[in-house]
DNA sequence: GACCGCCTTCAAAGCGCTTTCAAAGTGCGG
DNA sequence: CCGCACTTTGAAAGCGCTTTGAAGGCGGTC
């Protein structure tokens, strides 16, 4: 079923039907009733490619997922960002366009959006403090948004980001309280902004009390179960281990349990924790008591915020072009006074 | 740049440059090299939307994903998935096209696919035993692949799975040769095909020994680290805990893992734990050394896999239509002989 | 009764590509 | 030197939609 199939079983011309269903004014109440009656028992649905030619637009949004093997974006975290941001995708009508690609095609794939025209826009994951996607997108025109910020970018653009410097300066003063005073940062990776706040949190609370940091307990690096248990390992078998974690994921932080567990000590006693929570649906902080303190911010919650501020600034409507969420601090049992 | 006008500065017609490009025949060599040349040169790509509508093909591939706050799909496993289909989409030219919508509404999903020809064919993830989206998706005419079986729907159909029968199978062998008698079974949910086989294969392990299964020591739910933890600690805290546990996801096992550390016990000398390991980017089964002995097949060459079958079943391209794959059984240091 | 303005509808062009059908050019045998 | 087959190129139609510009119908006003 088309549209000219649907004017002509209703005798009227592929004009007005359109008119009637994209609720133009010029057609009048009773056509416009029939016309969707019909379109409803006809079940009639308009084509997207000829009716995005038609517009020049796509009705979709991009992401772009670098995913070599060596930093892989395509995690869980991830995974629930574009979970939020699908609701909204569909919720407005859009279709979610994923592209998987090798790091050093990523500005290609970009480049491809615009001159392909598949996608209206764009949503940048992980961005660095100078990160060259974003000159990139304004460079050629293509409609973005950030999740996160960079820093070290100037100018304006659409960007949601979490406030990972109060955050994580709320979180080591919470410890600082507690009485810990050898504090571990197991960090994402540095190149990446969000872990450069978190950083800067860190380290003002520190300084906030004249107490410097530790170099040998901090680590940057990709977010795994793995690398937590690693690194924490390491510090807990070092000469001066730390008495508390801060640590910027859930699945790291899963990984350094594993270590402190290994090692006969107990959370909470020995060693505490505190974890940045993104409220993954599959790793829940625990059901009713947290698993860990943790500061926490639901990614998918900005999955959908952020689409729809991407969609507004396509659409020219008018809304929030940055937005910052505040992180809750939620209390744990894996955080206790530090042991003396 | 369009065609119109890359063909002005050829000199030439839309068609020869059109054909130049798609490498029909009826062009000459030389004709061709320059006109690959100049698209190069001028950036040209031809749009996707114009091409779809000449074409009646859309270059994209879909996937729905239900995402109710009670079951979620959008899970890691999903997320490796799709990270390996993407290689195969970018490799042939095709799109990857993702759809959010809640549980009830996946079969408009479905139809919406169809009726506005965004894409050519689709991906059905987590089929069930008797799943009626294959009923649909065959009457409705779109091409589909389907990760994983539905053992109770009759007539072919393109699938990619895991022989989860024989893995589950095998690893009971492994637990009973080591002395274990009270195996638990921590599972998927059984109305999804995979975890039904994977029971059935514990249960043909159990039964070719004359031991019964142990109902209370089952347990059929989504696969989460939280319930893991959960169904794990009820069976420890029982009055007839288990020696081993058979856990169908990494990440349930991680819970499982978490309430035998908890309650003071070793992993591989006091209980047991085998894992089906989907091979998860985010998190690794150990870097070395398994953490878990574990039955394992990567989740992210069977979307690559499953991808590149389903593109050649549009395109009409000869090839396997049905592929099995068999895991490995990697052993780790989570299990040991049944303690006496 | 002629004229004006408003409401409603329509014919047709255009979005950027593919593909059919026709025509022009080329080489070769008779 | 003609005719034929073959290679190479082009004009134009068509994919299904939106949108411009024009026109028909109607009531009200002078």
């Amino acid at each position: 079923m088309n549209l000219k199939e649907l004017s002509r079983i209703l005798g009227l011309s592929q004009t007005t039907v359109s008119r009637a269903l994209n609720g133009y004014p010029e057609v009048s109440a009773a056509t416009r009733e029939r016309v969707q009656a019909a379109a409803r028992q006809h079940n009639y649905s308009p084509n997207a490619r000829a009716k995005g030619l038609a517009t020049g637009r796509a009705y979709a949004i991009g992401h772009v997922i670098p995913s070599s093997d060596s930093h892989e974006i395509v995690n869980p975290i991830f995974g629930d960002f574009i979970a939020g941001a699908g609701e909204t995708y569909a919720r407005r009508g859009y279709d979610m366009v994923l592209t998987v690609v090798d790091d050093a095609e990523v500005e290609r794939a970009f480049r491809a959006y615009k001159v392909k025209g598949n996608v209206d826009g764009t949503i940048l994951h992980g961005p660095l403090l100078n990160d060259p996607r974003i000159y990139l997108l304004r460079d050629i025109g293509l409609p973005f948004a950030v999740h996160g910020r960079a820093s070290e970018v100037p100018g304006d653009y659409t960007w949601l980001d979490v406030n990972n410097r109060r955050a994580f300066q709320r979180a080591t003063d919470f410890l600082l309280d507690l009485g810990h005073r050898r504090i571990a940062l197991i960090n994402g990776l540095e190149a990446m902004d969000f872990a450069v706040r978190r950083r800067q949190g860190f380290e003002d609370a520190l300084t906030a009390r004249g107490i410097p940091p530790i170099p040998a307990l901090h680590r940057s690096a990709e977010m795994t179960e793995g690398l937590g248990f690693r690194f924490a390992s390491e510090m807990l078998d070092g000469p001066a281990p730390p008495t508390a974690f801060l640590v910027s994921s859930f699945i790291s932080a899963l990984g350094v349990r594993r270590a402190v567990l290994d090692r006969g000590l107990k959370l909470g006693r020995d060693v505490s924790i505190i974890t940045h929570d993104d409220v993954l649906s599959y790793m829940t902080n625990g059901e009713d008591e947290p698993i860990f303190t943790a500061t926490r911010s639901s990614v998918r919650e900005a999955g959908r915020l952020l689409a729809g501020m991407l969609i507004d600034r396509i659409e020219g409507v008018t809304g929030d072009t940055q937005k910052m969420l505040e992180c809750d601090l939620v209390l744990g049992a894996s955080t206790g006074p530090a042991p003396r």
